[in-house]
DNA sequence: CAATAAAACGGGGTATACTGATGAAATAGT
DNA sequence: ACTATTTCATCAGTATACCCCGTTTTATTG
């Protein structure tokens, strides 16, 4: 394949300090290239991004909100937040409004097809999901997840993007 | 804050099937986003991403590779890895030039300035994973490490930046 | 050895994610 | 009531991360 990886001198790595596969951050960051690539293969009739999709069930659970409140639900940065709601007002699944009582509040809810289409995506989100996770077993799936929801919620405020409600 | 968290009814997703914090890919994303908010802040005076990091490691542990290779060990996109590549040469702290047995490859190494920072970073890196994996006891950070470890390995080839070696 | 396949790279395009700055509107403090 | 601060939104800019496509070069195969 090339000049590097075919003798055994080529690979260095292996149980070094300085190895990625120590490195949480390295970890954290593959899994989640992993999971929206798997997301994408599973959801691409719907041609909808795991962020869209966030936004869509953040909007699902709490219709009229204001941007702020859905960078909030759904994990996302603020600024981020207006370019998907943008893509999805596009797409006609958004619909957005000036808020009566606070006129700098953009205020934005799923359409009837938006609301349609977050319905429908929730069995192709549960066989991603299921896809994503399939290597583990489920005692591990388990562990996992309660794993990464005590250090999301312990590590919360160094995100640009803290959730701010229960869950 | 805003007219929606105030009252007990604006959280109907607890415990939700659509709350997001159910969903795997969801804490991914979260842990992703608050991993390179702090090793951003560590390494600021740096001025060195996550990414560029995984690269100049690669190319510490080996030198002159060809752009698949660094996207390989590095676990990144092969576009990307260009990208990266090109910004550090920028800096004077990569150099690139085309492999001489052959054409098709671009072959890049460390500079001895780039070499000197990829070796002072190694301090602060580590000082952002412990940072990161703070709140959980050494048994749990151990016990998420095995896991999203043999999550990657087992899901490796779903993510466009498979690595091929061992480690 | 010529036709074909495969690999490496680059360009163009889209989406996420964040920083910093600006402006408009609402709230707090005096 | 008036000022100061805060909050919400937007814009410009940078960096990751991926896709598709085309070109050049190498490897393979009939």
């Amino acid at each position: 394949m090339n000049n590097k990886n075919t003798t055994a001198a080529a690979s260095p790595v292996t149980g070094s300090v300085t190895s990625l596969w120590n490195r949480p951050g390295y970890l954290v960051r593959r899994l989640h290239q992993i999971h929206v690539a798997i997301f994408l293969e599973e959801c691409a009739a719907f041609g909808i991004t795991p962020v869209q999709y966030a936004v869509m069930t953040a909007l699902l659970n709490r219709p009229d909100s204001d941007q702020v409140t859905v960078a909030s639900d759904a994990g996302i940065d603020r600024t981020n937040v207006a370019d998907v709601l943008a893509r999805l007002d596009q797409r006609g699944l958004v619909a957005r409004s000036t808020s009566k009582t606070d006129r700098r509040q953009r205020i934005a809810r799923l359409t009837p097809e938006g609301e349609r289409m977050a319905r429908d995506m929730e069995r192709v989100s549960l066989s991603a999901q299921t896809k994503f996770m399939a290597p583990l077993s489920a005692e591990k799936r388990t562990r996992l997840m309660a794993l990464m929801t005590e250090l999301v919620e312990a590590n919360n405020e160094f995100s640009r993007a803290p959730t701010r409600g229960s869950h």
